[in-house]
DNA sequence: TCTGGGGTCCTCTGCCCT
DNA sequence: TCTGAGGGCAGAGGACCC
């Protein structure tokens, strides 16, 4: 008997997501091998439809790879707002049931229905019900799975999926329940793999164990563990290998770090293009913690070069900002620290150490020595003095979101980024190719 | 043959302070 | 005054996940 007892969660997962949501834009397409991904040689595949993973093609493999693969099959850019639209309909169809619904990510969710039993009825009905009425209202199919625990409700859906073949998928059997008490005859058959936090590394470290199985994992002594993988993976893979996992189902989690990174078509070695670049970056995450109502302390700083190889650098702030100024400031010093000669592949700027909500600003040296009215210099000006102040940078932010909630977020910028195409959130899964490897009509607009 | 973007969490190291 | 131990913190990087 594991912890958990008497816990009911659901651990919703849509099958292929964005590839079914394209499919209802292009039916034509139906029955052929879809990727939905980066079409560009630097890309990546987000989601592949069944038939494409038939083919031996797979979601994070590069998108050379895949079109070698399955040289036949559809390749579309993803729209990660439609996506994000779609998804939200969905939430929003499992809040009917519980308020206890944490998003994983758009296209799976952990919803705790311990308190419903009288009120919904048997958890295994529940699941069925709510993946009708998913299908019926979004035309959308997914897998559930019901366990005492996230990660063992995460482990059942796994078993409820379809599998892939030429002819499409092959029927999963859509819901799958691991019974309280019977956790472990359901566990410790399954590859280690499978456990949360076992990827290529740790499997290399437990190989030599002998461990093969999530079974073999809990026969090794705990102290076993902590010293092969290091005090906090060695307690927590032994807990999972044992079914324990009381984390509980959080709403409304807040975030730790917003981050925006950019692979290049080319590498880039010239300053000033990684300069337009960082401004470009740093203006998209300043306003994303704008957005959200954050402010951070920590700046970030990504670079990965030609050969893949990846620093980061950051810098603690001594007071938390949600200017992009504040953001190029730091991160263009912290890249004026790193050899850019070889050409960078990815660029990338953070913040971390969020704090949420209106924070007393304080009164900068600045500002309490000469304050300059607004009209004398103009906020941004590049002679050091006519600076704007801390509250007119807040005023002219303001200004901007709101013409970019207004009018689209190309009208207006940093004069740096005048004449520069604005990268779209369709260009997630990396660059596009310049022409696509199958002529797709346009999708009709929702 | 290569390897995206946006995250979280953990470990290790070096520095500062007591 | 010097030295070492230990805690706290920042920074860097690795591993992993979807």
């Amino acid at each position: 008997m594991t912890p958990d007892s008497g816990r009911v969660i659901l651990h919703v997962d849509m099958d292929a997501f964005f590839a079914s949501v394209e499919l209802l834009r292009h039916p034509e397409l139906k029955g052929l091998p879809l990727l939905v991904g980066g079409t560009g040689d630097r890309g990546v595949v987000a989601a592949a439809s069944y038939e494409a993973r038939s083919y031996g093609v797979y979601s994070a493999m590069s998108s050379v790879q895949a079109r070698r693969l399955c040289p036949d099959a559809v390749f579309l850019q993803g729209d990660h707002a439609h996506y994000s639209r779609t998804s939200g309909v969905i939430m929003e169809i499992f809040r009917t049931l519980t308020p206890l619904v944490e998003p994983l990510s758009l296209d799976e969710a952990f919803l705790d229905i311990s308190g419903s039993r009288r009120l919904l009825g048997e958890p295994q009905e529940v699941a069925i019900r709510l993946r009708r009425r998913v299908k019926d209202e979004t035309g959308l199919s997914c897998s559930l799975g019901i366990a005492p625990n996230k990660f063992l409700a995460k482990l059942a859906t796994n078993s409820a999926k379809p599998t892939a073949s030429r002819q499409g998928p092959i029927e999963g059997s859509g819901v799958a329940v691991v019974e309280p008490g019977r956790e472990l005859e359901f566990l410790h058959p399954l590859p280690v793999q499978q456990l949360w936090g076992v990827g290529p590394v740790t499997l290399s470290k437990l190989t030599p164990l002998g461990v093969r199985t999530i079974g073999d994992l809990s026969a090794i002594p705990q102290e076993v563990l902590q010293t092969v993988l290091g005090q906090g993976s060695g307690t927590q893979l032994y807990q999972l290998a044992w079914g324990r996992d009381n984390r509980p189902v959080v709403p409304n989690a807040e975030p730790k770090s917003m981050s925006h990174e950019e692979t290049f078509a080319q590498d880039i070695s010239s300053m000033d293009a990684l300069r337009t670049e960082l401004v470009r970056q740093s203006e998209a995450v300043a306003s994303r913690l704008r957005h959200h109502g954050y402010r951070g302390r920590t700046v970030q700083l990504k670079v990965r070069y030609r050969d893949f190889t990846t620093v980061t650098r950051s810098q603690t702030l001594e007071a938390p900002t949600d200017r992009g100024t504040d953001l190029v400031r730091a991160a263009w010093s912290l890249l004026l620290r790193l050899p850019v000669e070889r050409g960078v592949r990815l660029l990338g700027v953070g913040m971390a150490n969020l704090l949420r909500g209106e924070l007393q600003q304080q009164l900068s040296f600045d500002e309490i020595l000469s304050p300059l009215p607004l009209a004398s210099g103009g906020v941004g000006s590049s002679n050091p003095d006519l600076k704007a102040t801390d509250s007119e940078w807040d005023a002219t932010n303001s200004a901007v979101d709101a013409i970019r909630n207004k009018f689209g977020a190309e009208l207006i910028g940093p004069a740096r980024l005048a004449g520069h195409s604005q990268r779209g959130a369709d260009q997630q899964w990396g660059p596009a190719a310049e022409t696509p490897s199958r002529f797709v009509p346009p999708a009709e607009s929702p």
